[in-house]
DNA sequence: TATTGTTATACTCTATAACTATA
DNA sequence: TATAGTTATAGAGTATAACAATA
């Protein structure tokens, strides 16, 4: 069972960072950085992709929340021009969510400020960052 | 500058685990077991410690939040046996909050909970698991 | 009639301001 | 008068319920 034991060290590490609240206040910040409201508007930037434009049904189930919240999220993505709502020809009740091009750019600059390592980085050797990094990847990857 | 690279990626790596919610929706269920009204009150429980018990000021620094709302997640803590206020002696102005027996018994279940190991997990080798919870645990300690 | 999205409304979490007790 | 904590109140963020348009 020593698998399931490291296993659990590393998730139980992990959450110790999370609640830190060092990533929470880095998210708040990019916030800002952007001028959207929500948090929930960062996030939805972020799982918005060119050419895989989700409707307002599947933006509601990615993240987990009501529809009416997204019609609020999405207000507020369009007000900024960051995504637009597309009608579906063929069911005029669907609407998409467009990236548009300030979007992506938005979105480019928030991955760059959420990316910012943290001063605890600082504890490992070089090649323990690589290693770290290689196995973060494998996790955070699909 | 390969180092800062690697640190770089890492640190988008945990951004996105983050952000997939598993962690936050974890806490949430966690709350809901020892049925804990506020997130706050959770994250106050697992920063009290029986032997250190900080006053209301210092918990509200600690938790990077407003004094009143601590007078709140220490009443919920409280309401639940979990935790008590104490006067200091000196000036009583000043309360202390003393983690209880059951408080202690809550915060061990609580830790149990959100050290559940992801899914994730299972995308890496047994060799790779004892590596990242070694690596993970020099991040988190302190 | 059922479904997509919106609007109106209410609830939860957290902060600000006014207050009480002690120093 | 200043400080620790509390109470009353207001503000963000999110959900629920009623609604409009389309199918």
């Amino acid at each position: 069972m020593a698998v399931a034991d490291d296993a659990r060290r590393a998730w139980a590490a992990l959450a110790t960072i999370l609640l830190s609240d060092e990533q929470h206040d880095r998210f708040i910040e990019t916030c800002r950085a952007l001028s959207l409201p929500h948090p929930g508007a960062l996030k939805l930037l972020l799982q918005l992709d060119v050419g895989e434009s989700p409707t307002m049904g599947d933006a509601a189930r990615q993240m987990n929340c009501d529809a009416s919240y997204i019609t609020a999220l999405v207000d507020a993505l369009e007000d900024r021009g960051l995504a637009v709502r597309r009608v579906d020809a063929t069911d005029r009740r669907v609407k998409m969510v467009d990236l548009t091009e300030s979007g992506r750019d938005a979105q480019a600059q928030a991955l760059e400020l959420l990316s910012e390592p943290s001063p605890r980085m600082n504890r490992l050797s070089a090649a323990e960052t690589r290693t770290l990094a290689r196995l973060l990847d494998k996790l955070a990857d699909g």
